[in-house]
DNA sequence: CGATTATTGTTTGTATGCAAATCAGTTTGG
DNA sequence: CCAAACTGATTTGCATACAAACAATAATCG
C-alpha cells in the first residue's frame, strides 16, 4: 500500500511564519526607530545591561557570530555609538563600550523599544502575548 | 512623580525571540536539505501549489520583495531547478516555471521539510504547537 | 486617442547572517 | 617548558532582505 503524499502547506510551515512575522516586526521596527537598526539596538541594549565586553562575548551574548558582530559594531561605531580599545590584559581582544551618544540613544528610545514590541504584537491579547513569548523562548 | 525607567529585557522582547528561532531552523534546515536554502525551498514549493507565476507574483506569494525574489530566482535557475520565459502576452512579465529538476527536489525533500518543522518545534508538545502556529498566523 | 498612472523587472547600495580560512595571541597538558 | 589546542578578530564569499531609482510596458481615464 502506497503511502499518502505528504501535506506541505508552507503557510503553515514553522519557519515560513517566523520569517513573515520578523518581516512585519522590522517594517514597525524601523519606521519608529530609523536611527538604528534591531540587531544594533540589541547590541546597545546588552551593552547597557552588562557593561563593556569583548567584540565576540558581546556576539555571543546577542546570538551574532564573530563576523557579523564585526560588522555591527563597525557600523555603530562609525555612527558615534560606541566605541572600540584593545585590551592590555589580552591582546587578541577587542572592548566594546557604550558612547554617551549611545547611552544617550538608549535613554532616548528604550520607552519607544517597548512600544514597539506591543505594536508587533497588537493582534493578540495579554494572555496570548504571554503565551506567545513563552512558547518563543522555550525554542531558542 | 517621576515615571519609574522602563523595564527593556532584551530577552523576553518579540523581535529577539524571533531572530533566535529563525537561526536555529535555519540550522536544522540547511543540516536536512543542503541542497537548497529556506526561502529557496519556500518559492519552490509555491511553484507545485500554484503553478507557473509571473516573478514578481512569486514573490508576493512567497513575501520576498522585487529584488530580493529576482536574486532567489537566478540562483535557483542557477541550479537548474526553475526556468524563466518571456511572457508573450505582457513583454514586461518573466514567468517562472519548476524544471522537473526542481519538481524532483521537491518530491524527494518534502518528508525532510516536514521532518526540519517538527525538530523545530521538538520542545513543545502537540497542544502547544497548535497554539504556537496559531498565535504566529496572527501576527503576519 | 493620448497623457497620466501603474506594474514589472533590473540595478545599486546598505545591512544582516553564516561558513570557512587565516592570523595573532593565549591556555593547557605532557 | 613547549607543542598542541583553543580563542579572538578579521576577511572573503555567498545568500537573504529592503530602499530607492530607473527603463520598459501596460492600463486607465479624461
Amino acid at each position: 500500500m502506497m503511502k499518502d503524499a505528504p501535506q506541505y502547506l508552507l503557510d503553515d510551515q514553522i519557519g515560513y511564519l517566523l520569517r513573515r512575522v520578523s518581516q512585519r516586526h522590522l517594517v514597525i521596527f524601523n519606521e519608529a526607530i530609523p536611527e538604528v537598526t534591531t540587531t544594533q539596538f540589541a547590541v546597545i541594549a546588552r551593552l547597557i545591561q552588562l557593561g563593556p565586553l569583548s567584540q565576540n562575548l558581546l556576539g555571543r551574548e546577542t546570538a551574532m557570530d564573530a563576523a557579523t558582530i564585526k560588522g555591527v559594531v563597525d557600523r555603530l561605531a562609525r555612527q558615534g555609538f560606541v566605541a572600540t580599545t584593545p585590551d592590555p590584559d589580552d591582546k587578541r581582544r577587542l572592548t566594546v563600550k557604550l558612547t554617551p551618544e549611545g547611552a544617550a540613544l538608549y535613554a532616548a528610545q528604550v520607552a519607544t523599544a517597548l512600544e514597539i514590541s506591543d505594536k508587533t504584537l497588537a493582534p493578540l491579547n495579554a494572555d496570548e502575548r504571554s503565551v506567545l513569548i513563552g512558547l518563543l523562548a522555550k525554542l531558542t
